[in-house]
DNA sequence: AGCAAAGTTGGCAGAGTGCCAATAAGACAT
DNA sequence: ATGTCTTATTGGCACTCTGCCAACTTTGCT
């Protein structure tokens, strides 16, 4: 800054001189720190990327991610919460009482199509590489998987979401962990085809209606499950 | 532990001055350090946590951490590798021609014995709360279900594990992946009983192996994959 | 007791974080 | 255009934390 000659001093003047920074819209230079943020913490460890880069990165002052975000901790939730706009998990449109495997077979081949399209920012985000977890990040991983525990129930029965059996929710929630695992086979590990992982997900779900969950219910039997 | 200065006795004896600090075995000193470690890394997010923390925890001088672990990251991975002695999933013996059927249902059965009696400690290393995850500890993670993946392999069928195939390898790690979620909504959502997480873990595989695989194996058609 | 080996300490240098008062860019009224 | 007002943005200060190392202390051994 202090290079800057006496001459920019006339700036009162007609010739409007060249601005040192640009000033932005609040949101607009939120995305764009938020963006250089998500980069960088996809790249290296999180304890490995400083606030410096990070705004070296975006080419503002350090002092202005704290002003948007808080602490660097803060902008990281950020960064992960804003990962998570993008489903977790196979998630049906709605089953206007067609078949359970036709439903399934569409949510889980516009799953695929979206982890196609997204394959680095889901890894990311979910699978072993990528973003740093702990129990707070975890909370916001598991709010998204909830939602989409959500909309499986409804695809199986006319429950509402709300008020499923426990044992239905958990087995939903099972079959999220199934799905990401099987994802990351696919993705990452490349173990397993387009096909056969769509296979795979498709008959895993099946399955887990039509002969997991019997046996689970079946084996809450003293119990005052429903 | 910080209990050391308690026991110091009064009078300055003409014998020999009672020692300022108290010199322990190698891996005993280590063995101290990395347990205050790993309780203070499950309590709070690692970088809340700081080495000063975990020295003054341990009753040592800080450098004495960096002389045993190095970097406060590398004494971290120590604790998450000593996290990862216990298994991290249903783990079959061995298979001696009996029933499939039978061979899971025990190793589901020693599979839930082993979290209730490190119900806190799994929960730390794999479940939602606890400690934080990134790429290199995920790796761990990684490595400690490749493992377990093999010993269902070999629990399977009579193939050397090394040389299965891969979509049976992927779906003993999707399998990993729903049984994590499972004891997960066991362990901590209490959302299934004893019994119930058990129907779902015993009956879940027997699922995956009878209905699951041959529907992926046949989506392999073109490829030479048998 | 004296010596050597190894455990342990304490402090220093550098880096990173959080914060805030001052500054400057852009919008708006005059 | 010019002055004024709002607020986005900067730059630097105070503090904490990490990594490291030389010196010191304890313990085992002769």
């Amino acid at each position: 800054m202090a290079s800057a000659p006496a001459e920019r001093r006339a700036a009162t003047d007609s010739a409007v001189a060249e601005p040192r920074w640009q000033r932005l819209e609040h949101d607009e230079r939120r995305a764009q720190i938020l963006a250089c943020a998500r980069r960088l913490f996809s790249e290296r460890k999180y304890d490995s990327v400083s606030t410096t880069d990070i705004a070296r990165e975006a080419g503002v002052a350090r002092g202005l991610l704290h002003h948007y975000f808080g602490t660097k901790r803060d902008l990281y939730l950020e960064v992960v919460r804003s990962l998570m706009r993008m489903p977790s998990n196979p998630v049906p449109l709605q089953s206007p009482g067609r078949g359970l495997e036709v439903v399934i077979s569409e949510s889980v081949e516009r799953w695929l199509q979206m982890l196609e399209r997204n394959r680095g920012t889901w890894l990311a985000a979910i699978g072993g590489r990528g973003l740093g977890r702990d129990a707070e990040v975890e909370a916001i991983l598991d709010e998204a998987r909830e939602r989409a525990a959500d909309r499986l129930i409804e695809a199986v029965q006319s429950y509402e979401a709300s008020q499923a059996p426990a044992e239905l929710r958990a087995a939903m929630r099972s079959y999220s962990g199934f799905a990401e695992a099987a994802s990351v086979e696919w993705l990452e590990r490349r173990r397993l085809t387009r096909e056969q992982v769509k296979a795979l997900l498709t008959q895993g779900f099946l399955s887990i209606i039509r002969d997991v969950l019997p046996a689970v219910q079946s084996a809450s039997d003293g119990a005052a499950s429903r």
